[in-house]
Parts: structure tokens; C-alpha cells; sequence
RNA sequence: GCCGCGUUAGCUCAGCCGGUAGAGCACCUGAUUUGUAAUCAGGGGGUCGGGGGUUCGAAUCCCUCACGCGGCACCA
């Protein structure tokens, strides 16, 4: 150390591998990384300060411990996304100057800014865009962190047409100190960090799609223009990216649904599905699976009406709650809705006869077809419809079997999931809603028994504040498919409002009338979903006692055409779903357009499997072969197409 | 519902400045009897989403409705 520059007071600065270095006080980031490597000193972005992420020009002035922050980091790739979100800013400012700017945040995988231009966006104007963002990287301008006094700001703001902004800043706590961030003649409210420069940005980014939003998230507000953009930290990274998208379409169940000749929609009914044969299959190996699952489970199925009329919606709340989602039809000058919900048909059977307090608790169980007026722009292929089925159920309970009952569902809902193929669950709590039934007092005690019972259930839960039922809080379940996409898809809802509203009650020990608690629950959650997301989460290639055809034989010479037909019954008389394709075609042929239908299993049969009454296996996805003595081959299909759940010995489902 | 975009043969898509519709796959017919992801040849098929308008003339331009797609808002 120069003793020269003793006098001159020091920092000790602690990098990540532990080692510490000094430097003059109010050093900064950027003679740090400088003083490490030229290398560094070109890829640092910011640096972290005792944990806090800034600016690589902000002085240190006391010790600490700091790390640099590339784009390879995390913290870093954030800070990529959120300088593209200002450049996007910045190009569009310069492309159309009387466009006003409001936010743009950095989201999974990239970023997206929310403009009110002057006139709409087109999709052409994102490859305008994208060139300028690039040619501001390319000027390499400086970009500077500026403090600013709020009502200067604000008044800045005001007088640059960007009023967005600063009604942002008006409505920041008072104190908050404002900071901006100007680089060249662009100039934008920020908490930063930022790059250094803009040539400090990896050219790696891409506009991706142009949206509608509402300013600040509300639909009574104005709707702005959003731009949607990726940003990595290399170029491979971007392509990676591009690719994996490119994949995931490949997955979207309406392209399988119809590849696979699983459903389809059409215009004269939209949000409802027409399930083919094939969809159709699947739609019952589940319901087939589910309800043995009940069965076993402890649960009586029902089926209640369609069409009910509104005295009953009245009565259970739902033709004020939730009227607007209600198809109604009329018909001898009275008004029926279409159900929306299982659950006030669940308590008319509940409430036939007297019930006593030994039938209870009372797990009853309804496939039932519902039908919700969803906004049009909510549709979405099979996932989101005008009319599902839910894998409902109402467990009708005294309040002490709240906690067991929640632990038997959570356990069951664990072994269906585990069933389908899905490990990765979470779990939300949701809470009271603005729009609601019953009073306070009944919701704390909702609320209450619903927390204790997931805590005695041994669930993590995550709060999803104001967004239970109408009629009680609820425990939503999300899973995880293989590409990393969550679904929710069970609930668990309790309910003190339906029972009484509904007038529902049983004799207890006590030779009195009680209310029994209701709890709402759903697996699958509806069938439509949950096979969306089947189909997704399987890209199609589903386990084999879900596939719709669980096997092709398929003949290589019309010799062995009799053969094959007597291999086809073999299979059939067990329970299997198999088709025969004798066509007069290649092997190959076949070979590809069964793999393509994504059929599990194909039994390859020539003349030598026919003298020798064998068959060749070929299993979807790979290409390898394996002749079996038929017999061996029988049994081990059987084995492997047995849906779960079935007891020993049984066949494969319908 | 809101914003933007789209709708052409069963599917995927082409069709430039308005001149009267095309490809590949699929389908049908014939030939081929084939050994693990496309055998060859021929053929049929579209009031260009519905309605209205501009024009001598509209798949193409304009208006409108429906549906779809991407988001937002809403939600299983």
C-alpha cells in the first residue's frame, strides 16, 4: 500500500470469495471492477452493497461487503430486462414522440412497458421498435441517476405531457426521496438500479406481442397499449428461450385435441366443448378412476337438476352474488337458471327426510355439469369454458369434523394427483371476499376452522387475501405441470352461509336441530381443465390406461391379417383399448402416423409373428423392438394399462 | 367485457398496388404385399366467417356482426 496515500481515508472491501481489499472512501462499483478485471469491468451492471443492489457509480463510503452483478447472475439478468424496458421506453419516445409512458417492469423471462400512444400499436411497429432499442444500445449513452425534488418532478412531468407519470409520483408516500434515470434525451421515473450505459445491454432481447391493458389494473380505468419483450443474457440464451416456446406450443392441448382427435369448439357454442370418441374416452378413464377413488373414499354419488328454478338461486344467495354469470331460460312464465354450482342441489338431497348426527359427516359426491356466463375474452380452448364438469362433492359435517374431514380430503387429493402424474402441489388460503354472504362473525369462524385444519393437515399455505366464495373461504390447490406452469385445479371451501341459508339441519345427540357445515370440494376441479391440462403436461403422450387407443396392431403383409385380428380380440377381451390397422400400406407408414396419434403401444405383426404366435412391441418415443410370445405380451400390458386404484386382479378401466 | 390482431379446401398456409383462387398434407381411385416415423400415379374438393357498402369489377378497400388468437380485467 502507498504510504503516500495512508493519510487519505480507506474502505476495506469484502468481495464474494472472501478476500478484502481497500480502497480510497467513495470508491465505486465500477473502480472495483476495474481494479479486479478488464473482463468485469465490461460485464458489471451494478453492484450489490451489503446486500443492496446499486448503481456502479454510487459511492462507498464505508466498509462493506459487495459483489458484482453481470448479467449471468439473477439480480443481474432482472437488471438486463428492466434497461430493455426503458429502452423500449426511450425507442418508442423517439418513433412517437406524443405517445405518453406509464410503467414498465420486468416479469418472468423479460419485461413489458404500458404506453398510451397517440394511435394504436401495430404489430409492424414492434420491428420498428426493436431496431431503435438496438441503435440506442449501439450510442452507448450514459445513463445517470438523478434525485429529484417530488413536486419538481411532478411538475417536470406535467409539463412534458407525460401525465401518467406524474400522477405516479403523486401518489408515491410523501418522503419517498424520486429518483430519475436520463440517458440521452429520454428521461424516466425510477427506484433503478441501471446499467452504467446503454451499450452495456446484451443485445439479447426481442419484442414479443402487443396487448391491451388497464391503466393501473382496473378495468374502469383507460386502456393502455402494452408492448411485451424477452431479455437474456446472450444471444444463446434468447434462442433458448425462442425454442422452449416453440415446444410449449407444441403442448397446447388445442392443437393436440385436435391432432389427436380428441374434441373440438365451435362458433354456435362457444365455450363448450364436443368431445370425440377418443376425448371422450379420456373424459370417462377419469371419471372412472375418480369415482373409484370415492368409492373407497367414503362418498355417496348424486346427480342433481340442470335447470332449477330462480326461487332456489334467490334462496341460496347465488341470484344476487352471482347473477351475472347465470344462463337463464323461460318457460311457463317462470325463470330457470341454468346451475352455476352443485352445491344448493347437493343440500335439497340433504335436506330430504331427517338427518342424524350418525349420517354425518355425509361425503356426497356429484359429476355435475355447470354452466357460468364467463366473459368472451376469458375463453380459452378446454381450460376455461361455458360449461364444465366438476368433480364436485359436499361433505356435510359438525364443526368438530372440520379438521378430519380436511385431512381425509387433502390425503385423497394427494393420492389423485400422485395418480396423474403431478408431485409438485401448492396450496393458497383465500380469505373473505368484498362481495360476500353471511355475517362476520360466522366468516371469522370460517376463516378460523379452515386455518386450524390446514395447519392439522400439515399444509404450507400461501394467503390469497379477498378471494374466497361468495359464501366461505377456501383452500385453492395448484399443481405444477412438466413445464413448469401451475393450474389450480381442487379446492377445499367451507361454508356456514348455504346451510342456513338453505334451511338444512339434523337431529343431534342433543334430540335438537343443528346446522351442519358444508365443505365444497373438487379434485380435478373440473374435468375440461384438468384434461387441458392432462394433455399438456403429458404433450400428449399420455400414461397408457388414460390413452384414448392404448394399442395399434398393425399388420406388415395382409398374411398375417387374420392373425392380427385374433391378437386385437385377445387384447379386448382384457379390457384393452385396441384398434387393428390392416391397412395395405408400409410398416413405416403405419409406424409414423400411430406414433403421430400418440398411440402408447403398437404390436408390429408379419408372417414370422403370425407362425410363431408372437408379437414385436414398439413403444411410442423410442424405436426399439421386442418380440414376445403373445401370452407374455398380454400380460404384461394388462398389467401396465391397469388404471390406479383398481384392486389386484382387475382389468383395465372402460 | 376491454385493447390489438386474425378468419381462404378437412389441416397448415400462399394469394403483391382491386381483374374473378393456389400449394403441401389429408381424402377418394388404381397400382404396389411392404419388417419399424411419409410407396408411386391419377382424381375430387372452396358462394375466400356472416351481412352491408364503395367500384365496371372485391378474397383483396370501408362499415358491421360472430367466432378465434394474444393480453388486460374476471375465474374452475
Amino acid at each position: 500500500m502507498p504510504a503516500s496515500q495512508s493519510a487519505a481515508p480507506e474502505v476495506a472491501i469484502t468481495l464474494p470469495d472472501g478476500s478484502v481489499r481497500r480502497y480510497p472512501a467513495g470508491t465505486t462499483g465500477m473502480a472495483i471492477a476495474a481494479s479486479i478485471g478488464q473482463r468485469l469491468a465490461k460485464d458489471a451492471l451494478a453492484i450489490q452493497v451489503n446486500g443492496k443492489l446499486t448503481d456502479l457509480d454510487q459511492p462507498i463510503a464505508a466498509d462493506a461487503t459487495i459483489a458484482i452483478v453481470t448479467a449471468t447472475q439473477p439480480a443481474g439478468l432482472d437488471l438486463v430486462r428492466h434497461d430493455c424496458a426503458h429502452l423500449l421506453a426511450h425507442a418508442v419516445k423517439e418513433l412517437y414522440p406524443d405517445t405518453q409512458i406509464t410503467i414498465g417492469p420486468t416479469i418472468e423471462d423479460g419485461f413489458y412497458y404500458d404506453f398510451s400512444p397517440k394511435e394504436p400499436f401495430t404489430p409492424a411497429d414492434l420491428a420498428r421498435m426493436e431496431e431503435r432499442m438496438a441503435l440506442i444500445v449501439d450510442r452507448d449513452l450514459p445513463v445517470r441517476r438523478e434525485v429529484w425534488d417530488r413536486d419538481e418532478a411532478i411538475h417536470f412531468f406535467n409539463s412534458r405531457g407525460e401525465h401518467y407519470k406524474a400522477e405516479i409520483i403523486a401518489d408515491l408516500p410523501r418522503g419517498e426521496i424520486v429518483t430519475c434515470y436520463r440517458q440521452g434525451d429520454f428521461i424516466d421515473l425510477c427506484r433503478g438500479p441501471h446499467a452504467s450505459s446503454t451499450g452495456r445491454v446484451p443485445k439479447a432481447f426481442k419484442l414479443m406481442k402487443l396487448a391491451g391493458a388497464y391503466w393501473r389494473g382496473d378495468s374502469r380505468n383507460e386502456m393502455l397499449q402494452r408492448v411485451y419483450g424477452t431479455a437474456w443474457a446472450s444471444e444463446k440464451d434468447l434462442k433458448t428461450y425462442l425454442t422452449r416456446l416453440k415446444e410449449a406450443e407444441k403442448r397446447d392441448h388445442r392443437r393436440l385435441g385436435r391432432e389427436m382427435d380428441l374434441f373440438h369448439v365451435q362458433e354456435e357454442a362457444p365455450g363448450s366443448v364436443f368431445w370425440h370418441p377418443n376425448g371422450w374416452t379420456l373424459f370417462r378413464a377419469c371419471e372412472t378412476y375418480l369415482r373409484r377413488r370415492l368409492e373407497a373414499g367414503g362418498y355417496v354419488e348424486v346427480k342433481t337438476p340442470q335447470l332449477v328454478d330462480r326461487a332456489l338461486w334467490e334462496q341460496s344467495g347465488h341470484w344476487e352474488k352471482f347473477r351475472e354469470h347465470m344462463f337463464t331460460a323461460e318457460a311457463e312464465e317462470r325463470i330457470f337458471a341454468l346451475k352455476p354450482m352443485n352445491c344448493p342441489g347437493a343440500v335439497q338431497i340433504f335436506k330430504q327426510g331427517i338427518k342424524s348426527y350418525r349420517e354425518l359427516p355425509l361425503r356426497m359426491a356429484e359429476f355435475g355439469a355447470c354452466h357460468r356466463n364467463e366473459p368472451s375474452g376469458a375463453l380459452h380452448g378446454i381450460m376455461r369454458v361455458r360449461a364444465f364438469t366438476q368433480d364436485d362433492a359436499h361433505i356435510f359435517c359438525t364443526e368438530d369434523q372440520i379438521t378430519a374431514e380436511t385431512i381425509r380430503f387433502c390425503e385423497l387429493l394427494k393420492t389423485v394427483y400422485g395418480d396423474f402424474g403431478f408431485t409438485d402441489v401448492h396450496v393458497k388460503f383465500s380469505d373473505r371476499p368484498p362481495v360476500r354472504a353471511g355475517s362476520d362473525a360466522i366468516w371469522d369462524k370460517a376463516e378460523a376452522s379452515l386455518q386450524q385444519a390446514s395447519l392439522a393437515a400439515g399444509l404450507s399455505l400461501t394467503l390469497n387475501p379477498g378471494e374466497g366464495a361468495f359464501y366461505g373461504p377456501k383452500l385453492e390447490f395448484v399443481l405444477s405441470d412438466a413445464i413448469g406452469r401451475d393450474w389450480q385445479c381442487g379446492t377445499l371451501q367451507v361454508d356456514f352461509v348455504l346451510p342456513e341459508r338453505l334451511d338444512a339441519n339434523y337431529v343431534a345427540e342433543d334430540g335438537q336441530k343443528h346446522r351442519p357445515v358444508m365443505l365444497h370440494r373438487a379434485i380435478l376441479g373440473s374435468f375440461e381443465r384438468f384434461i387441458g391440462v392432462l394433455i399438456e403436461h403429458f404433450a400428449g403422450r399420455l400414461p397408457m390406461w388414460l390413452a384414448p387407443v392404448q394399442v395399434v396392431v398393425a399388420t406388415i403383409t395382409g398374411e398375417a391379417d387374420s392373425y392380427a385380428g385374433e391378437v386385437r380380440k385377445a387384447l379386448v377381451e382384457r379390457g384393452l383399448r385396441a384398434r387393428l390397422d390392416i391397412r395395405n400400406e408400409k410398416i413405416g407408414y403405419k409406424v409414423r402416423e400411430h406414433s403421430l396419434a400418440k398411440v402408447p403401444v403398437m404390436l408390429v405383426v408379419g408372417k414370422r409373428e403370425a407362425e410363431t404366435q408372437a408379437v414385436a412391441i414398439r413403444r411410442l418415443g423410442g424405436n426399439a423392438q421386442e418380440t414376445l410370445a403373445l401370452g407374455d405380451a398380454l400380460a404384461s400390458l394388462v398389467v401396465e394399462a391397469t388404471m390406479p386404484g383398481t384392486s389386484e386382479g382387475a382389468t383395465a378401466g372402460a
